[in-house]
DNA sequence: CTCCAGGGATCAG
DNA sequence: CTGATCCATGGA
């Protein structure tokens, strides 16, 4: 990887494991638009910012050299070698061998806690275009506007004042009770998301279980995408049944069996191998019907 | 019409 | 303890 700053551009040269569809497509994120050919935008970290890719060059825009270094360096998890993850992952296995080789630029991003974990009871027994939806419309009820079309995800405190009725109509459905169980428990400081960071993955799993409407999978994808615990393998539809089919022989297993074969598999690593699998199962639509 | 979605709470046994 | 059922909503 090479950088290039300019004003308020930053270039990107000679990018490795790096593809900006495969990085939002993978189910990780939920605020971004293709707003053209091999270009998107994303909205995070209190930021707007515009993507173009062509091949091993990419284009951040706007960005200075501070806000990359100090934001989406991190962000992008840019401090990682991927190319030796996906070597050890795929050892002697030619299923995630070929996992790797159908999407190698996913990348795990790291994003902001507070929008991940309400990000993510929003998604619970729901699809990805509703969920994005309903994000969408949060934002613009209760967070800041950055133009006429759309909001920066609102921050905790703006949240506080937010009832039930108020979830509901912006479509969350049943998980309106949740969400407010979420902002009640975080207001409280009966739960410090922030400290979670450098708590054992157990210990921060089981804070996070504390709220109403965070299970097992909901945990995983926070400490996951936003809380640095790579070794988390969050089991969800997809990953059950491609987990199932390809290493179980297409037998039915427990979620809880799931996770305990990635953690033994990949260990450290079991984040980067659901990523690779979850974004092959979705594109590849397999084991749906069971086939 | 029915079924399903990056699940989890609650109830029945 | 495990397994079944319910939950809001919109798209297929």
């Amino acid at each position: 990887m090479k950088y290039a700053f300019y004003d308020n551009i930053v270039k990107i040269t000679e990018a490795d494991s790096f593809n900006i569809q495969e990085i939002l497509e993978c189910g990780q994120c939920f605020r971004f638009n293709k707003t053209g050919e091999n270009k998107y935008r994303i909205i995070a970290l209190n930021k707007v910012l515009d993507i173009e890719q062509n091949g091993e060059t990419i284009f951040l825009s706007p960005c200075t050299e501070e806000e990359f270094k100090e934001l989406w360096f991190n962000y992008f998890d840019l401090g990682t070698d991927y190319a030796e993850i996906k070597k050890i992952i795929s050892k002697d296995d030619p299923i995630m061998q070929k996992a790797v080789e159908y999407a190698g630029g996913i990348r795990l991003l790291n994003q902001e806690p507070f929008e991940t974990l309400i990000s993510f009871i929003i998604s619970q027994n729901n699809n990805i275009p509703r969920i994005k939806g309903i994000i969408s419309r949060l934002s613009k009820a209760y967070g800041n506007a950055y133009n006429d079309e759309d909001s920066f995800f609102p921050d905790l405190a703006a949240l506080i004042p937010v009832c039930n009725d108020d979830y509901m109509a912006i479509g969350t459905g049943f998980r309106a009770k949740y969400l407010c169980d979420c902002v009640e428990k975080l207001k409280n400081n009966e739960i410090d998301l922030h400290s979670l960071y450098n708590m054992p993955a157990e210990a921060a799993k089981k804070e996070l279980l504390k709220i109403k409407g965070v299970g097992p999978k909901v945990a995983d994808c926070v400490l996951l995408f936003s809380l640095g615990k790579r070794d988390m393998y969050p089991v969800d539809v997809w990953v059950k049944r491609v987990t199932e089919l390809l290493y179980f022989d297409g037998k039915d297993i427990p979620k809880e069996e799931i996770s305990r074969f990635a953690a033994e598999k990949w260990g450290k690593y079991a984040g980067f191998a659901q990523q690779y699998l979850f974004y092959y199962a979705r594109s590849e639509k397999i084991g749906v019907d069971r086939v």
